[in-house]
RNA sequence: GGGCUGGUAGUUCAGCGGUAGUAAUACUCGCUUCGCAAGCGAGAGGUCGCGGGUUCAAAUCCCGCCCAGUCCA
């Protein structure tokens, strides 16, 4: 038995206590247990089987009194429980910027808890309410399209509730669901079903009844009673309600209609179809899907149940698939842009990294299917048809249309520049003719992206390997173990240090108690020195006569190293933070606020702090960007952040709830990462930058000075570093600059003003020299050559020249000796030519010469040896070289010796 | 976050210690043609991504950096 079943059966042995909620009894709802499975329902009809056991019945004949598509099925529920005294609040970012467990927001819950030192905290901004949660989930990507219901994002209808005096537990709960379905959507009361289920989460678990109409699961409500595992857990001091139920099967319920997505799309799934020119209205497509809708779960495979449903439909396998890939295709498209527009939207980019990975691969997978049906559509206008759509229920959607768009049209580039690679790649594979073995077959998959199976489409294989993937998936088994920091011991008495400078940022001296001391570390009872964190290097400075080097933060104590070991515990000591250093680091820290919201202006909303540092000297921001930055980028960025300076804005900090912060400035407070206090500080930079931070900041802009990026880098996919620096620092970076330029104009004998223009010609000068060279040789070759041969030494039929040159260089020599030996074919050409560190040697032997067993490569070898070194070559040409120049005349006289021979 | 691969003529690539390739394509000129498509002939085109190191000698081997691509979590 699994952990869950455990927990259910334990749950379902007491159910008046857990599942028995006061409708149940007011109503006349029953338990039973199914006649299928183990489990136990409530039902106000006889049943046999759960609904779970039922196949769909609600296909082409809707148990609903009212027709509603994806839009306002939202807006019935809305109205249904903001009567019933709910708030409906907005929906949360995809990107779930406040677990750091996670990506993406799978779960409307997930809204509402904050990891605290380690344990999960729920929190509502308004008790009850109901959110229109939308969710990401790409474990189930290979159905989406073909199942009917299968998406990668969807909207969670959230319902949540503390139980206390404003909110409800769980006979309130039941109350409302049930008045939502009969009420709201005009079910009848028979037709609902409530299956007693359990659901364990973060941190927290519960009880929960999942309800069923003509078997679909329409929603599950958990009570959320216990927190830690099943295994060691106590009831939580605040119980909540965790109702998530799903829009697009609620509007399928209203509608009836084959598949989810027909509904759940509006317009766009036969706006597309016309496009195309699909017909949605047929009749074997209606049955086609109602089948799988209705029987994915009973059967699990969704080719053996395509399988089923041919034969059903007495069709051919291969024709039903060819009848039905277009229309898959169409509401895969629709969702993968759907899942594209949210995310993007939120502030995520596709990538290879992180979560914009799967971005990526949804987006290609989109792509892909467009192109492999030879359809003429873009992402764009799919995008803009769903906006107008959902502009409805999310109005962000509209603010983000231009750069989602702009996203949507960069990746689509990338991709076809991608496929096009690919295709050469294969193409160069098809020339070779040979097989790839399964090693290089494994090679392409991962570092260029090409699969077995698009080798297979371009014939450059005939079959994909049998164990392919399995074998690909052994190789990425091994997990990177990941290094935790070693704790430092014996703080856990400790009490918390104060922190002063949350007090007053100007304290730089102050007297303190040492606390404890720990090996080199000191705590003090209060401190000024800021610790290491978040990205900011701490303070320096002295505690009673001993410098302070470093600080850190474990927890919410304060170490600070020193090298002295004569200090005492107890004992009050004066001590002094470096306020010049404290002062540098300052203003780096604001800058880097200052520079986030420059670079998102000029570049745009996809823009976020990826990581950041500072120190007193430099600091460097990573900001989320889909392409390198070009030199305007850059300018325009500290175009951007200087006049945020110069309007000297003040920078005001003020701790608030979180909760509240949230609410009052959204999610871009956490360009630092997720805080995880109940409390936080939010640093506003009025009119230009609002972030929750912890660091140390000047009290206007103005007192930054100046900020000048000195690099930018991409430094992975979708991360740009820019690295820059500001004060007094950048006056720094800026008069060394200077320096070099200076520099630079002295050695050229140049001025400023016409440094560009002296440089280019001494680069054309150079380029022209040497090329005239090269022209001026071969032109006087064969005067040279003439000379050459003029100048020989007769060693019976063969002519030996030898030279030592220390003008010309080897280039020269390799010309004139080539020619040389063309000429005079019983000719032996020696060259050693002296260059800045030792010799080079030349040698070529004509055809004559070769005849006579004389070998150039030997003769190189041989010069070379005498001189320290070595070389080598063919017959007809050698080289080589040593170093011991002084050897020389020996060698001249040597090489005749050798030729004699 | 953890890997992998590549950077050589305008482009696509070969070479993988010993003079940069009669490479493909595009380019220039000539020939054939009324013209186009095409063909034939000739020519031009290179700091072998950047910086170090090893070596007599590095596009080639090693290290670092830059740029690009790609897989996995």
């Amino acid at each position: 038995m699994t952990e869950k079943d455990e927990l259910v059966a334990r749950f379902s042995s007491e159910p008046d206590k857990y599942y028995k909620v006061e409708l149940f009894d007011r109503l006349g709802f029953e338990r039973k247990k199914c006649s299928n499975c183990w489990r136990y329902f409530w039902a106000l009809v006889n049943r046999e089987r759960c609904p779970n056991c039922e196949s769909y019945g609600f296909i082409g004949k809707p148990p609903t009194n009212k027709r509603l598509d994806y839009v306002n099925t939202w807006k019935e529920i809305e109205k249904f429980f903001t009567k019933n005294n709910h708030t409906s609040i907005k929906r949360y970012p995809v990107v779930c910027r406040w677990r750091e467990d996670l990506f993406f927001t799978v779960a409307s819950i997930v809204d509402f808890q904050r990891v605290i030192g380690g344990k999960v905290v729920f929190e509502l901004p308004t008790n009850p309410l109901i959110v229109p949660q939308m969710c990401l989930r790409f474990n189930d990507i290979e159905n989406v399209g073909v199942s009917g219901k299968h998406y990668t994002s969807f909207c969670m209808i959230g319902q949540h509730s503390f139980a206390n005096e404003q909110g409800y537990w769980k006979d309130r709960c039941i109350e409302l669901d049930y008045g939502m379905l009969t009420e709201g959507l005009g079910i009848n009361k028979e037709e609902i079903t409530f299956v007693e289920d359990v659901w364990l989460g973060y941190g927290a678990f519960g009880y929960s009844l999942e309800y069923f109409v003509r078997g679909l699961e329409l929603g599950n409500a958990v009570f959320t009673e216990f927190e830690g595992t099943p295994k060691n857990h106590r009831v939580m001091k605040e119980k909540i309600i965790d109702m998530g139920a799903g829009l697009e099967r609620f509007s399928w319920i209203t509608m009836g209609t084959p598949t989810s997505y027909d509904c759940c799309f509006g317009p766009i799934i036969k706006e597309l179809g016309e496009k195309i020119g699909l017909n949605f209205d047929n009749e074997i497509l209606s049955k086609y899907f109602t089948i799988m809708s209705n029987k994915l779960e009973e059967i699990g495979s969704t080719k053996e149940l395509k399988t089923i449903a041919a034969k059903e439909l007495k069709l051919d396998y291969e024709k039903l698939e060819k009848m039905v890939m277009p229309i898959e295709a169409v509401y895969t498209i629709a969702d993968h842009t759907r899942t594209l527009l949210f995310a993007i939207s939120d502030g995520a980019l596709p990538s290879n990294v992180g979560g914009g990975y799967n971005l990526r691969v949804i987006l290609r997978r989109a792509l892909a299917t467009l192109h492999r049906l030879g359809w003429n559509i873009k992402l764009e206008d799919v995008a803009d048809m769903l906006i107008n759509y959902l502009k409805t229920i999310y109005p962000e959607l509209e603010e983000h249309r231009d750069e989602i768009k702009t996203i949507l049209g960069i990746e689509t580039n990338r991709y076809h520049e991608s496929t096009e690679r690919m295709k050469r790649i294969a193409n160069n594979l098809v020339k070779g003719k040979k097989q790839p073995s399964n090693e290089e077959l494994i090679k392409l998959y991962e570092s260029d992206g090409i699969t077995p199976d698009f080798l297979k489409e371009q014939c450059v294989i005939s079959n994909i390997p049998p164990n392919f993937y399995a074998e690909l998936a052994v190789l990425h088994n091994e997990q990177a173990l990941q290094k935790a920091l070693k704790p430092i011991t014996g703080i856990d008495s400790v009490e918390p240090t104060k922190l002063l400078f949350y007090e007053d940022q100007n304290i730089t001296d102050f007297e303190a108690k040492i606390v404890k001391i720990i090996g080199k570390y000191i705590v003090l009872d209060k401190t000024a020195f800021y610790a290491r964190g978040g990205g900011q290097e701490p303070d320096h400075g002295m505690i009673a006569n001993t410098a302070v080097n470093d600080v850190v933060k474990q927890g919410n104590v304060v170490l600070h190293e020193i090298m002295n070991e004569t200090l005492k515990e107890g004992s009050i000591v004066k001590c002094a933070i470096d306020p010049i250093r404290r002062g540098l680091i300052m203003r780096h820290h604001t800058a880097t606020h200052v520079l986030n919201s420059a670079a998102r202006n000029a570049l745009g909303s996809w823009v976020w702090q990826h990581s950041a540092f500072k120190d007193y000297d430099s600091a460097r921001l990573d900001i989320t960007h889909h392409s390198s930055l070009t030199r305007d980028d850059i300018m325009k960025i500290e175009k951007f952040a200087n006049k945020a300076i110069q309007e000297n804005l003040p920078v005001v900090i003020k701790t608030l709830d979180r909760n509240q912060a949230e609410q009052l400035y959204g999610f871009r407070i956490y360009q630092g990462g997720y805080v995880p206090n109940s409390e936080i500080r939010i640093v506003n930079i009025e009119g230009w930058d609002i972030e929750a931070c912890a660091g140390t900041h000047v009290t206007r802009t103005g007192e930054i000075g100046m900020l000048k990026i000195i690099k930018a880098e991409r430094i992975q996919d979708g991360v740009v570093r820019l690295e820059f620096v500001a004060g007094q620092a950048a006056l720094e970076y800026i008069q060394k600059q200077e320096e070099q330029l200076n520099e630079i104009v002295r050695t050229l004998g140049s001025s400023k003003e016409k440094l560009i223009e002296s440089f280019q010609n001494t680069m054309k000068d150079t380029d022209e020299t040497r090329k005239k060279l090269k022209t001026t040789v071969k032109k006087f070759a064969p005067l040279i050559v003439n000379d050459v041969i003029q100048k020989t030494k007769h060693i019976g039929k063969i002519k030996l020249f030898t030279v030592y040159e220390k003008e010309l260089d080897e280039e020269y020599h390799i010309v004139i000796g080539e020619q040389a030996i063309d000429i005079e074919p019983s000719l032996i050409y020696c060259s050693l030519i002296a260059k800045e560190q030792g010799i080079r040697v030349i040698v070529f032997v004509g055809e004559g010469a070769r005849n006579n067993g004389i070998k150039a490569g030997v003769i190189a070898k041989q010069i070379a040896n005498t001189i320290d070194g070595s070389g080598g070559g063919d017959d007809r040409f050698g080289q080589g070289g040593g170093k011991s120049v002084e050897r020389i005349k020996n060698v001249l006289l040597k090489i005749e010796e050798f030729v004699r021979k």
